[in-house]
DNA sequence: TCTATATATTTGCGGACTCAACTACTTCAC
DNA sequence: GTGAAGTAGTTGAGTCCGCAAATATATAGA
């Protein structure tokens, strides 16, 4: 059916995606996340002793340094995660999610999780498994 | 080969299209364009008479009509695009491209199909038709 | 050891965008 | 007509994020 030029593929592409994002952030923003928290917290959850420094959060999240200290800052104050020092290395400061976070977290994976689905629901068995293919063909 | 949990494959879409944005933004630099100027040119340059609402630009783009009003401040300072009233509705202000506007969206179209043909150029021909299916029964 | 370079993080400044409130105009019900 | 409600657009305040510069620490080379 539909052969679309790059460019317009890349462009519809973009904006089905900031709609996913819009829609996934309307349903986080009831447990008081906002996206790129909740990206923070699933990338702790996922890490080896629920640990990382803040330049290899910036890097999975594709954000500058300076983005991620000004997302955790106000994440450290409602408890959401906890600074600890690196006894090897002054420089850095490990990110550790909190009990309070990792159970945030759990929370509000439901809601996006239910998000995503719905987001998807137009898509059939196969055509997910297609885009699971062309996006880490992608990446 | 790799099947993906619905909240995977979102992140993972979001992931990937904010790279492709980052790469494409980069490449409109060299023009002086933002990402949604080179978009709201582009609607326009689409547009009937290249002329349109702010309000259906706002719609178009996903974006707040406020946004617009910000984003296209500077347009018409620069000339990219000219502002014209309607007749038939005082509340309404068009805005129409200029012919500096047309040529610079030219020029960057340029710049911007390339970078998009970079961004999929790991994808075959069956796996672009399958995204373009995927990105319009999504829409 | 001392200096140069590299790395991790924070801060000042600014851009892009949103929400809510406001203005201005239009339309509809009566 | 007149008032109420709706629509188009702008503005003020605030959020999120990036870039460049500054700080602090680490590592490598003479």
């Amino acid at each position: 059916m539909a052969s679309l030029k790059d460019d317009e593929l890349v462009v519809a592409l973009t904006t089905v995606t900031d709609k996913a994002q819009k829609q996934l952030a309307s349903a986080l923003s009831y447990h008081g996340l906002g996206f790129s928290e909740y990206l923070v917290l699933r990338c702790l959850q996922k890490a080896p002793a629920h640990k990382m420094r803040r330049i290899d959060l910036a890097q999975q999240l594709s954000m500058s340094a300076s983005g991620i200290t000004r997302l955790l800052n106000p994440m450290e104050k409602t408890g959401l995660i906890a600074k600890e020092a690196n006894p090897r290395d002054a420089r850095v400061s490990l990110v550790t999610l909190s009990a309070s976070g990792a159970r945030i977290f759990a929370e509000s994976s439901v809601s996006f999780a239910a998000g995503a689905t719905s987001f998807l629901e137009g898509l059939g068995k196969q055509a997910r498994k297609d885009l699971a293919g062309i996006v880490t063909s992608l990446t």
